[in-house]
DNA sequence: GTAAAACCCTTGGGTAACACATAGGTCAAG
DNA sequence: CTTGACCTATGTGTTACCCAAGGGTTTTAC
């Protein structure tokens, strides 16, 4: 079958099968009169699987090694585990952020009700921003790069 | 004030204090002889006026938009209060979203205990990822595009 | 006085996962 | 044979910065 073909059949857009292609996630062989990438009920499982991972919170390159490992015929399963077990506490922590950021877009929603607008004076740009806390200046040591936030 | 000492004074890095120069977020004067942006008392201010909106979950464009607004001398609050509360849905959602995924993840780690690692034969990559339920397909028109997520 | 350290500038490339537009080739149907 | 639907590759945009390179400037130590 051909790119929009399974596309369809996996429930997304051409474009991404073509993204997974180049990124070396599906491997479908070429029409040579044409060069039109042909796919077959195996590249099908292989998306569905990319799919679940992706749910799982998985990256694109992290499922191309997972990939990679099962089709050397090694089981992906320990890395995969390592990787859902160094990710979780992230993304517990990427909770805890948005629930404080929720938390304080409320409270100046709530702020507003008896808060005057106030035009902007030399000193005051919008109270409702300013009367909140300064954030703690994050010291240039404050390590750590954030990994994967694309879920849908 | 020169760009790493108003930096320092924000907790910020020069870097990102040039980015929002260059975004016109902060719009320094020039010492003509050398070319060097001086900043004052004035944009430190601004400065920490848009690290709070920067951790009230607005976006750089955003937040232009607002200092514009202030500057023309118009309060940014009624716009302030719009953003926020459009704003405040989606990250509900974005917070079940990864809510259900670190679930997802806990499932897995959980199943991981009493689920053999399987060498990957022609059916089974991973039995751990294929255990999970598939991905609802998302259909071509679930619109809505995801916005602000950077919030550190 | 001068050389090295410490800063400043601009430009350009990288990040994640696609979406989208462009230009042009291919194919099945009428 | 002409649409219209689909394919190809390539390049750009998205977000908020980080980082490196190449090259001036200013400060500081000797």
């Amino acid at each position: 079958m051909k790119v929009s073909e399974l596309a369809r059949q996996a429930g997304v857009t051409a474009e991404t099968v073509r993204h997974y292609t180049r990124e070396g996630l599906l491997q479908p062989e070429r029409n040579p009169g044409n060069g039109y990438q042909l796919y077959d009920g195996t590249d099908l499982e292989r998306l569905r699987f990319i799919q679940r991972a992706r749910t799982l919170g998985f990256g694109v390159a992290e499922i191309r090694e997972i990939l990679e490992h099962a089709d050397q015929g090694d089981s992906p399963c320990p890395l995969v585990r390592d990787l859902l077990a160094s990710r979780l506490p992230e993304i517990r922590a990427r909770i805890r952020e948005l629930e404080a950021l929720a938390t304080r877009m409320e409270q100046a929603l709530d702020a507003w009700a008896d808060m005057p607008d106030g035009t902007p004076d030399g000193h005051s740009l919008c109270r409702l921003i300013e009367s909140f806390p300064e954030p703690l200046s994050r010291s240039r040591d404050t390590r750590g790069r954030e990994p994967n936030k694309e879920v849908s």
